[in-house]
DNA sequence: TATTGTTATACTCTATAACTATA
DNA sequence: TATAGTTATAGAGTATAACAATA
């Protein structure tokens, strides 16, 4: 795989770009996905939770349940770090800490069902705003969006 | 011929969806959104640099300067949080505080030449990300993905 | 001895309330 | 009196280091 320099900003020293195109996708891609992300995400079920809350309880309702360490490990943050956040959703009552089965070590962390609850009604309330907001478009634009939207998780997987 | 992956909410009670082809568009747009969002913002200039520190960053680059009130409704922060954030950028040395000239309660908030450059350095990685994993795609899917940021800016936008 | 989770401590980021300076 | 910014204080979220329990 090549690597591609790229001379798209402000500090351009005057050299000419290569790939005027693609940069310019580049970059449209970028702020299209960042402005899009930022309008869902401010839709929520419960408006004191911080993203990473929330992302907690996605990951158990989306992947079941995990060990401490696993879903520090998911959500690339320390195991104190999440700690706190746990022990922050169980105080509120949207997970369980009960002891592993096998390995005592262990705590198992699973969704109660008001944690199931935020998730869902979060996912609903993003779903019903961006269904709204596809209803205005024509069926072209639709399946334009759909199709990027496969392209897009394979590029993110990368 | 595309084939829309289906990713059902897992707590799903049984009642009917009405509209279960526009769903499935919602939520699959919605998760490829979030991914590759995620994905771009884990490359940056400033490894120690939040997401709000560099939003601030950027605002003034792309808006130009700011007192602190406007940067602190643009941003959707309080005035104490951002006063926080900006005293932050100003000791970094990535933005400059003076007096305004006609209102002298108030303070222009610029960036200086190194916080231009921690922008224009991560916008740089962050396209040269993206670009490289556009070259590994087919011109038709590079297209799509050009026409479906053009749509999602504008569904963003409403 | 190694692993898993937790506690101790510290710094950032957020907020509300109170304060200072200026209009 | 109202506005712009700042300071005081507190809680959430992050980290590293140290500790306890278990394998």
């Amino acid at each position: 795989m090549l690597t591609i320099e790229m001379t798209t900003n402000s500090t351009n020293t005057g050299r000419p770009d290569p790939t005027p195109v693609f940069i310019s996708e580049a970059s449209g891609l970028r702020m299209a996905t960042f402005r899009l992300a930022r309008r869902l995400r401010a839709q929520r079920a419960v408006d004191s939770m911080s993203d990473g809350q929330f992302a907690v309880l996605a990951a158990l309702a989306i992947h079941g349940e995990h060990t401490l360490g696993r879903l520090a490990e998911r959500e690339r943050v320390t195991a104190p770090s999440m700690n706190r956040t746990v022990s922050l959703l169980e105080d509120a009552g949207y997970l369980t800490r009960t002891p592993h089965e096998d390995d005592r070590r262990k705590v198992t962390i699973a969704l109660t069902d008001a944690g199931r609850a935020v998730v869902d009604e979060t996912v609903r309330r993003r779903d019903a705003w961006l269904e709204e907001a596809l209803e205005g478009l024509s069926p072209i634009e639709r399946e334009t969006l759909a199709a990027a939207a496969e392209i897009m998780r394979k590029v993110a997987e990368r």
